[in-house]
DNA sequence: AGCACGCCGACT
DNA sequence: GTCGGCGTGCTC
C-alpha cells in the first residue's frame, strides 16, 4: 500500500491550526476544526461546541493515540482541506476530560469496532453541556435596617442571616419565612445576593472510621491487596472466595487503601438491584456513602455525580457497567464483584463485556484491578493459569458458617403430582423448616406463569409475533407476553389455530405457577415473590430484603434476583425447581453459567450458625453440572470445562466473534449472510462458521442470520473483520452487527 | 444522529 | 399543479 509523503514543513503551520474534534456521532472518526481564535489552541480533552451542517454539537478535542496497537486502530480517513475547515464556537467550562478515559474510549471502539464517536457518547451522557448557573445566596445588603420599615418576618430573616451567604431556600426556612419575603428584601438592598460555594455532595470517606475484624487469612489478603495498591500501578488480582468467605470486607480494605493516598475508586456490580445492600455495608465501613452510578438515575443525580468524579469529589463510585466511561481524575483502584455474571456484557447499542474493558480501563490507567466472584469465570481463571492475574484466595466462610448440603433429587424416582412442579420430598423438606422456624426459598429462573401455552385440541402453539419465542403467560396481568421484545396480547378465550374453547393448557411452571402450587400446599406460609418485574425499584427490592432479614417472611419464591449475594439469616433450605433448565440451547458457556448459578443460589443457605440444606430437582442427575454441584467441586468442574474447549480454540483458548446479519424479511436475511459467507477471508488458523439462523432467528421483527469467527488468542480479529466488512455494501433495511466475544448465544 | 435533497402519491 | 412520504447521503 501506498505511504503517505512525508510532512513537509509548510505543512507544519496547518497542522498546528488543525484540530480534531470527536463527536459523539457514529463518524469513523474525529472531524477537523480550526481553534476558536487565532493563538487559542484547546488542549486535548477539552469540550467544545462546534458548527456541524447547520447545528451545534458538543464534542471533545482529541488527541493522537498511541496506545491502542496498530493492527486494532482503524486508518484515519482522508484529511479535508483546511480551507474547508470552520472554527470552533466555544470552549466549555469543564475541566478537560482525563486522557486515560480519551484513550478508554479509543481501545474499546478499536476493540469492538464501534465508531469512536459512540463510545464518546455514553462518556458525555451525563455531562451538562449547559454552562453551569453559580448557586447564589444572600449576605447582608448594603441598607441600614434601621432606615426602612422592619417588619416581624423580616427582623427574622436579618436574625438567620449568618457569615456565610445562605440559599434563599435555607433562609426562608431557618427564618420561617416566604421566598417572597427575601425577595421584597432584597429588592430595597437590605440583603445582598453573593456566589455561594459549590455544594458538596459528596461527604469526606474515612478510611479508619470502622476497620473490620479480620481472620488471619482474611487479613492476608487484604494485606496483599493493600500492597497491590500501594504499587500504584496495573496488576489484576482474581479474589477468589465462597459465598459468605468476606470478599466484599477483604477488597474494602484495598479501597481503604487507595482512598488513604487520596485516589478514586470504581467498584463494578453486576446489576443495580445489588447497589442498596452494597452500599449499606460501605457507608458502615467508611461513615459516609459511595457515589451511586447506573443508567436510571435520575439526571440531574447524574450530572452531580458526573461532575464531582471530574472534580475528584466523588472519592468512590459503586456502579454498574455504564460506570466504566466516567471521567476519573485519579484512579487508584478498579473491583469488580462477581466477575463471573454475564450481565456484564452489553447486549445492545455498544457491544462491550464490563468485565473485560475493566481490565483495560485498569491497564490505561494505570491502576490495579480485583476481580471478585466465588465462582470465577474460565476466562479470568485461564488468565490466572497463563500467569497474567494473580490468585488470592479466601478459603473458609467467616464466622464458621458450613457450606449447605447439596442434595440432587431425581424426578424420575420422586416425581411431583400430575400438574405439579414441587417433588413430595422437597416439600416435605420446606415443611420441617417451617416447622423449625426456619425460613425456605424456592429457585426457578422463570418468569410469569407458564413458558408455553399450547392448544390441547390441535397443538397450535403461541408465539410471539416479532420473535421465534413461545409466549409466556402472566396470568396476575391476565396476558401473554414475549420476554424478547416486551410484545403482549390478552390470553385469546379459543384456540387461534382450531377455535376450540378451553383447550389452551400452560405447558411447565414460571414462579407464578410454582407461587400457586405453594399457597396450595402450605396455605398458612407467608410466601415472598422475588422477581425484576415485581421489584420494581432498588427501594422494593431493599424492602423485600429487609422482610426476609426480619423474618417476616417464610417462603421466599424467586428468579434470578434471588441468587445475588444477599444476607438472608434464617434461611436454611433451597429448592431448585429446574436446575436442567440453563443446559439446552446449545451454549458453550451454558454448563458454566449454570453451575456459577446455582452454586450461587445454594449459597443463599445457611448463613448462620444454622447448616443450610440445597435440593436440586433435576432430570439428568448424571450430568457433569449436577455433579459438580453436588461435590461443590468447582476446580475441578472448570478443569472439565478447560479440557473441552482447549483443543477446539473455543474461548478463552481461542478468540470468538459473531456477524449477526439482520433485515426485514427471511430471503434478504438469507441473501446477505450467505453474501457475506462467499467473502470470507481466508487465513490459516481461521475459521468461520455458518450461516446459520441466530439462535432468536425472529427477533423484534426482525430475521436474523449468524457468522462466527473463530481464530487462535494470537492472531487479532479485529482486522480481518474490517477488511472482510469493508466493501460490504448492504441495504437500507439490511444491518451487520459485531459481537465481539460473545457470551450470550441467544 | 440530524438535516438536507430528491423523487413518487393524494390533496387544497 | 403542490404537500409530503421517507430513502440516500453528508456533516470537518
Amino acid at each position: 500500500m501506498m505511504r503517505e509523503t512525508l510532512v513537509e514543513p509548510k505543512d507544519k503551520r496547518e497542522s498546528r491550526e488543525r484540530l480534531p474534534v470527536l463527536l459523539p456521532l457514529p463518524f469513523p472518526g474525529p472531524l477537523d476544526y480550526l481553534p476558536p481564535s487565532v493563538g487559542d489552541i484547546p488542549e486535548p480533552g477539552t469540550l467544545v461546541r462546534v458548527p456541524l451542517g447547520r447545528r451545534e454539537e458538543t464534542g471533545c478535542v482529541w488527541d493522537v493515540d498511541s496506545t491502542v496497537p496498530p493492527d486494532l486502530a482503524a486508518p484515519p480517513g482522508p484529511a479535508i482541506d483546511v480551507r474547508r475547515l470552520r472554527p470552533i464556537r466555544a470552549t466549555l467550562d469543564i475541566p478537560r476530560l482525563p486522557q486515560s478515559l480519551r484513550r478508554f474510549v479509543d481501545w474499546l471502539a478499536a476493540y469492538t469496532l464501534t465508531p469512536p464517536g459512540l463510545v464518546l457518547a455514553m462518556a458525555l451522557r451525563a455531562c451538562n453541556t449547559d454552562t453551569p448557573r453559580p448557586r447564589l445566596g444572600w449576605t447582608r445588603g448594603e441598607t441600614d435596617p434601621a432606615d426602612i420599615r422592619m417588619t416581624p418576618a423580616r427582623a427574622r430573616v436579618l436574625g438567620a442571616l449568618g457569615n456565610a451567604p445562605r440559599s434563599t431556600g435555607d433562609l426562608a426556612s431557618l427564618a420561617d419565612a416566604s421566598p417572597a419575603v427575601i425577595r421584597g428584601m432584597a429588592a430595597i438592598g437590605l440583603l445582598r445576593e453573593t456566589p455561594l460555594p459549590p455544594e458538596a455532595h459528596f461527604a469526606t470517606l474515612d478510611p479508619a472510621f470502622n476497620p473490620p475484624v479480620l481472620s488471619p487469612g482474611q487479613a492476608e489478603v487484604a494485606q496483599e491487596l493493600r500492597a497491590g495498591v500501594d504499587a500504584r500501578c496495573f496488576s489484576a488480582t482474581l479474589l477468589e472466595g465462597v459465598t459468605g468467605s468476606g470478599k466484599t470486607e477483604v477488597y474494602l480494605e484495598a479501597v481503604a487503601e487507595a482512598l488513604r493516598q487520596g485516589r478514586q475508586v470504581l467498584v463494578l456490580l453486576p446489576e443495580i438491584a445489588l447497589s442498596a445492600q452494597w452500599a449499606e455495608r460501605f457507608t458502615k465501613r467508611f461513615g459516609a456513602q459511595a457515589a451511586i452510578w447506573h443508567s436510571d438515575l435520575g439526571t440531574k443525580r447524574r450530572r452531580i455525580t458526573w461532575r464531582a468524579v471530574l472534580d475528584g469529589q466523588a472519592r468512590v463510585v459503586v456502579g454498574a457497567r455504564s460506570a466504566l466511561f466516567l471521567p476519573f481524575v485519579d484512579l487508584g483502584l478498579i473491583v469488580v464483584d462477581e466477575e463471573h455474571d454475564t450481565a456484564f456484557k452489553q447486549e445492545d447499542g455498544v457491544t462491550y463485556h464490563g468485565r473485560d474493558m475493566a481490565v483495560v480501563r485498569a491497564r490505561l490507567a494505570d491502576v490495579p484491578i480485583v476481580l471478585a466472584s466465588a465462582t470465577p469465570s474460565l476466562e479470568t481463571v485461564a488468565n490466572v493459569e497463563a500467569g497474567r492475574y494473580r490468585h488470592l484466595h479466601l478459603a473458609d466462610r467467616h464466622g464458621g458458617a458450613l457450606m449447605p448440603d447439596v442434595e440432587l433429587l431425581d424426578m424420575r424416582t420422586h416425581p411431583p403430582e400430575r400438574g405439579l412442579f414441587l417433588s413430595p420430598v422437597l416439600t416435605d423438606a420446606i415443611e420441617q423448616s417451617f416447622a423449625r422456624g426456619e425460613q425456605a426459598m424456592l429457585f426457578l429462573n422463570r418468569r410469569g406463569y407458564a413458558p408455553l401455552t399450547l392448544c390441547r385440541a390441535c397443538g397450535f402453539r403461541m408465539e410471539c409475533p416479532n420473535c421465534s419465542a413461545w409466549l409466556v403467560e402472566h396470568r396476575v396481568r391476565h396476558e401473554l407476553a414475549c420476554h424478547h421484545c416486551g410484545h403482549t396480547e390478552p390470553m385469546p378465550p379459543t384456540c387461534p389455530g382450531c377455535q376450540a374453547e378451553n383447550s389452551l393448557v400452560p405447558i411447565g411452571p414460571g414462579i407464578e405457577r410454582i407461587l400457586e402450587e405453594s399457597r396450595a400446599r402450605f396455605p398458612d406460609a407467608r410466601i415472598l415473590v422475588m422477581a425484576s418485574d415485581t421489584l420494581g425499584s432498588p427501594q422494593a427490592t431493599a424492602e423485600a430484603v429487609r422482610q426476609i432479614s426480619a423474618r417476616e417472611v417464610d417462603l421466599i419464591i424467586g428468579t434470578q434476583i434471588v441468587a445475588k449475594g444477599w444476607h438472608f439469616p434464617h434461611l436454611t433450605l433451597v429448592g431448585v425447581v429446574d436446575a436442567d433448565l440453563g443446559l439446552g440451547g446449545g451454549d458453550l458457556r451454558a454448563a458454566e453459567r449454570t453451575v456459577q448459578l446455582l452454586h450461587q443460589v445454594a449459597g443463599r443457605a445457611g448463613r448462620a450458625e444454622a447448616p443450610g440444606h440445597v435440593f436440586l430437582q433435576s432430570y439428568v442427575c448424571e450430568h457433569p453440572v449436577m455433579k459438580a454441584l453436588v461435590s461443590g467441586d468447582y476446580q475441578g468442574f472448570l478443569a472439565q470445562e478447560a479440557a473441552q474447549r482447549r483443543p477446539g480454540f473455543w474461548p478463552p483458548y481461542g478468540r470468538l466473534a459473531a456477524l449477526i446479519v439482520s433485515a426485514h424479511t427471511a430471503e434478504a436475511a438469507d441473501r446477505l449472510a450467505r453474501t457475506i459467507g462467499e467473502h470470507a477471508p481466508r487465513i490459516p488458523g481461521v475459521q468461520i462458521l455458518g450461516p446459520a439462523p441466530a439462535p432468536l432467528a425472529l427477533l423484534r421483527g426482525r430475521h436474523r442470520r449468524r457468522l462466527l469467527l473463530r481464530a487462535p488468542r494470537n492472531i487479532a480479529v479485529q482486522p480481518i473483520l474490517r477488511h472482510w466488512l469493508a466493501g460490504l455494501r448492504t441495504a437500507s433495511q439490511e444491518k451487520v452487527e459485531i459481537d465481539i466475544d460473545p457470551v450470550s448465544f441467544l
